[in-house]
DNA sequence: TATGAATGAGTATTCATTCAT
DNA sequence: AATGAATGAATACTCATTCAT
């Protein structure tokens, strides 16, 4: 006899369980939720949350990992779509200018982020992960400005290192400055878009 | 009866403390932090620590607030010594291009910093202070552009409160870059530092 | 309405349901053992075991009930076919013989049924259980011992219950040598029963 | 500043939890046994169980094996103030008739002591301690069995090493004995004791 | 009948905090 | 002031059992 339930059935559990996840990490921290919590947010109680996962950093982990892949796959797909290299970071930038935390669950889900980041780098098993993510995000910069050099798009004196390192630098300082201080992200990032634009922009 | 130990024992011990618990909190963080631990590393008893301090937290906020408060004393000290407002901004600069992560023990401390920020977030009670906080260091910066486009040192078209935003997004994107990626922050940073500087410089 | 499926059917599932208990039950003890376990080893899932059995605890009784009951069987039906006391006896000692545990497997029964033994010590409701069967076995050399005494084959001088007693304790004490020492259980066994038989033997 | 309590305190303290553990582990066993149980019957608190022990298997340990070491220091010191090899082996049997379990106490012991074995066979942890364990006490007889045949005390013909097999297969089917059924404990291992010596002593 | 998802009681263990000495 | 023993609340995780499908 197949399995009582489809598998999207269980496919929606999960997602369900996710959702409920995060909602509670964002809110209390990964520390403070309890598996109960989980349960409760989702409806299903705290020994069920266990039939789906082994425990609960593997429902944290699952959370920031999918999330990580999705966008890994959005911004390759995309970059695919894209001709010229500055267009192609123009795309990025417009990405974390949507993000613009203008409610407070954006903030909550910024602090999840950053906090799973200390997470892995207190963690031997996880930093490997964070560091994968890392590079990859790096490279993709990276490349993208070398293949614009070539093209004669971007300045060939750019050093490509470090205008990628530059390009992660503003997304992530302005991230944490949303969070902590009455913050015009949104202007802030266009401006520094336009500026970053400017700068490696051949003239 | 007079007090069986002088306040200086009291502060030294205070000070022991503080300083055992901020090489724990790095090291571990504040949550896997026993109170045993800081009293292992102060040669402490667990007990003794709560002659000095309420709480684990109160240790952990008090450590954050003395070097929030030790910071703004210097900084205002320092600034009172400068005359122009770019040699000020360029002195904050400075303390930021100091503190490069060569050890991996200053990038502990940087986690450390923004954990506690994010800890703050999540806390009714903590939330003012950061703010308060945080309002300080804009505006320090905010008041130092302003005084220098009434000295005609800096150009009058910067939008004085977007620079003082821009000054700390910099600050923490080069931060956080710092741990988790291979990063060049003292290269990074003093490059952002001239470009920052030039673009506000009257010209 | 007529039974969806046939007695035998039942039947069967039973006996795989016991016969997978008790290879978990041998392997990993009756409290590490978990339905799952069960269920996964005879194919079943673990919702079907409870159609077959009331709990846990009811599939480990039946276990070793039905084990005792085939015992009992067995040793009634073939003293019924053997004529002498002594050969009576000797066939007892030789059903144990042959258990010598060649394999791991046999030890694992062993331990087993003494776990099971303790299990029933320590249960109001299984005591009465263990003391009967405890009794049957007993009585059954006891009266074998008295019958030979009658008939002239064992020596009028030998206390039956003393004996019966001496039995058993060869039993088990060869029994327990077995698990916690390297032991040659078949060779000190024959050895016992020669020496019990030459003992109790009319001179 | 020396610790607050002397070592004697902790020492007793350590005995009393040991103490209360026996009882709750006799009456209950080992899994059913709570470390709220051991609290409760020591007069501590669950947590403080844990000042003095790093688990429940640690307790368990330290007290199958305390008393294992107690038993060999015992036996050892007594046979080195005795001199016919024969005396050495009765004193040994004496030790166990001395245990006749004429209370439920004692049962409760012996089950303990044997489900230790148990839970020692299927820890590959233990397993090498259950083993030193059992080769020390077989060869204390192997040995004494030796020195006997060179004395002329004991008859050259015996095996020592099946003898000394059977000397534990006694106490071991005597105890079992004990456990399940209505049984002359002491009789019958007093007659067991006296059975053995002859047949082992010299003609 | 068969399934396995759902449940929730139960347990070992940790740790901030208190307090007697 | 210093100590560390005592406390007990808190929590992740397990698993026998139930029940809707």
């Amino acid at each position: 006899m197949p399995p009582i339930v489809s598998k999207d059935y269980k496919e929606n559990k999960k997602k369900l369980i996710l959702q409920s996840a995060l909602e509670c990490f964002a809110q209390k921290g990964f520390v403070a939720t309890t598996v109960s919590d989980i349960g409760k947010r989702s409806g299903l109680s705290k020994g069920s949350i266990y039939n789906y996962f082994d425990s609960k950093e593997a429902i944290y982990f699952k959370l920031l990992n999918a999330t990580t892949e999705r966008n890994k796959t959005d911004i390759t797909s995309n970059f695919a779509k894209l001709r010229s290299s500055i267009s192609k970071i123009s795309f990025l930038f417009d990405i974390y200018l949507k993000l613009a935390p203008i409610e407070a669950k954006q903030t909550e889900t910024i602090v999840l982020f950053y906090e799973f980041t200390f997470h892995c780098v207190r963690s031997e098993k996880l930093l490997d992960f964070m560091r994968e993510r890392g590079n990859f995000l790096l490279n993709l910069i990276k490349e993208t400005i070398e293949q614009g050099k070539e093209a004669g798009e971007i300045d060939e004196n750019i050093d490509a290192n470090l205008y990628a390192h530059k390009f992660w630098m503003i997304i992530d300082g302005v991230s944490l400055q949303s969070i902590s201080r009455h913050f015009h992200y949104y202007d802030v990032l266009r401006e520094m878009k336009e500026m970053y634009l400017e700068e490696i922009r051949k003239k």
